[in-house]
DNA sequence: ATTTCTGATTTGGTATACCAAAAATTGTTG
DNA sequence: CAACAATTTTTGGTATACCAAATCAGAAAT
């Protein structure tokens, strides 16, 4: 999840295991959490448990309905597409800010990532792939140097993890997304905030869209076979 | 905090108290905020009140550092500002979208709003009529009807609550507001996005700055006194 | 057969106790 | 007097137990 700060305490670990086996699709949509049983099967106790859940709830990952067991999010398209209409509009806000602030540094982060990803993009598979797309936009939401800004983009981001992972492996283009990534970088490099916006948006342009039909489809086939 | 909804846990009731209190003013930032010392002073165990630290950490409002007491934030000027951004950019956008999605409703609450502040402005305090002009500002996002975006856009709002009110109550100008107000719902109920935009503008152009002063105000303040 | 009532189960919330790691404090020594 | 080492607090994290409210399931009654 790009997540390197080592999950020092138990609840960040089951956290991170489970938000691993939702978004891996291991634990499906409105799977039932039992806190207690959930618990006893991991050996630990209530307490982080509680916590755990309560990250991946807050997160997004998981919903809390009173006096019920916590539930793996169905979330629906529209709330999907909601959610990407919000996260299109910070990293292009990130952008615009990123052409006046970005430092040298961030330039040139960006450029070695895209150079990493056009010659990985053949070899590696699709997790790490899209590991290194979503490191090349973050580090634009970086770039504008707004740690709120960029923690509520990378929010969203990781919010979204599913969703765009989706997406991006059923429309995998090389070709695409090295030369989208190119030009963004190019724009920020001119500081030129209307060719930013303009390279943000053929990039991003089809995402919503995108992400809602890999939504759409995956609801459809639960729907087919859970009921 | 214009959260009606009831504060139902003893850990949520600790957070509104503790909230409250800072945003007052009555913890000034840098008080250590003692788990176990708080918690035996309200007769409650650390149980809720490690869950009331957590939430106002998450809402900014105490900072946790590891292996210290909690302490109460204190924001730096550039951080409060790069929030301020962030909110502008989420009620602007949400101001665009509602120009296509606000309902009569949503206009008709807006409006309702704006004529209750005109009436009250000058015969109420200036908190109750900083939450009828936070209110005002909510309708706006949640015209948009993106339940994500509104949800961003109040937890900033919740976030800059302080800083907000101490611009607010420093610059207080009836015409200015009511006047304004107005600009924004007639764009709305045009359904002019050009318009929105720039009746947001012209209401929150200085808002970056006010707020600016206010902090800057208030942590000279803090300088002088306790160094 | 449908509804209603009652008791068992599940859940969230709280209190309490324990432990290890990290700080602050103290005492000691060069 | 300063640097260092040992001890004592403080803190975060975890385990466990208890309670009340809500849900659920099964029995009883119409």
């Amino acid at each position: 999840m790009s997540e390197s700060p080592a999950e020092s305490t138990l609840a960040e670990q089951i956290a991170a295991q489970l938000r691993r086996d939702i978004l891996r699709g291991k634990l499906p949509p409105d799977t039932a959490i039992k806190e207690r049983d959930n618990a006893a099967d991991l050996g630990v106790s209530r307490t982080p448990m509680r916590e755990a859940i309560r990250i991946l709830a807050q997160e997004g990952l998981v919903v809390l309905r009173p006096s019920r067991s916590p539930i793996v999010a169905r979330p629906t398209v529209k709330e999907v597409h909601d959610q990407v209409v919000v996260l299109l509009a910070l990293e292009k806000l990130s952008a615009q800010i990123a052409c006046e602030r970005a430092t040298e540094e961030d330039l040139s982060r960006l450029a070695e990532l895209n150079e990493k990803i056009a010659e990985a993009y053949d070899h590696v598979d699709a997790l790490d792939l899209f590991e290194m797309d979503m490191a090349f936009h973050r580090l634009i939401a970086e770039s504008a140097h707004n740690a709120a800004l960029a923690e509520t983009h990378h929010a969203y981001l990781a919010r979204l993890w599913r969703a765009r992972f989706l997406s991006a492996t059923m429309r995998r283009n090389r070709e695409r997304v090295v030369s989208h990534h190119g030009a963004i970088m190019e724009a920020l490099r001119a500081r030129d905030p209307k060719a930013v916006d303009a390279a943000l948006d053929q990039h991003l342009a089809n995402l919503a869209e995108d992400i809602s039909a890999a939504i759409e489809a995956e609801n459809a086939e639960a729907e087919r076979a859970g009921g």
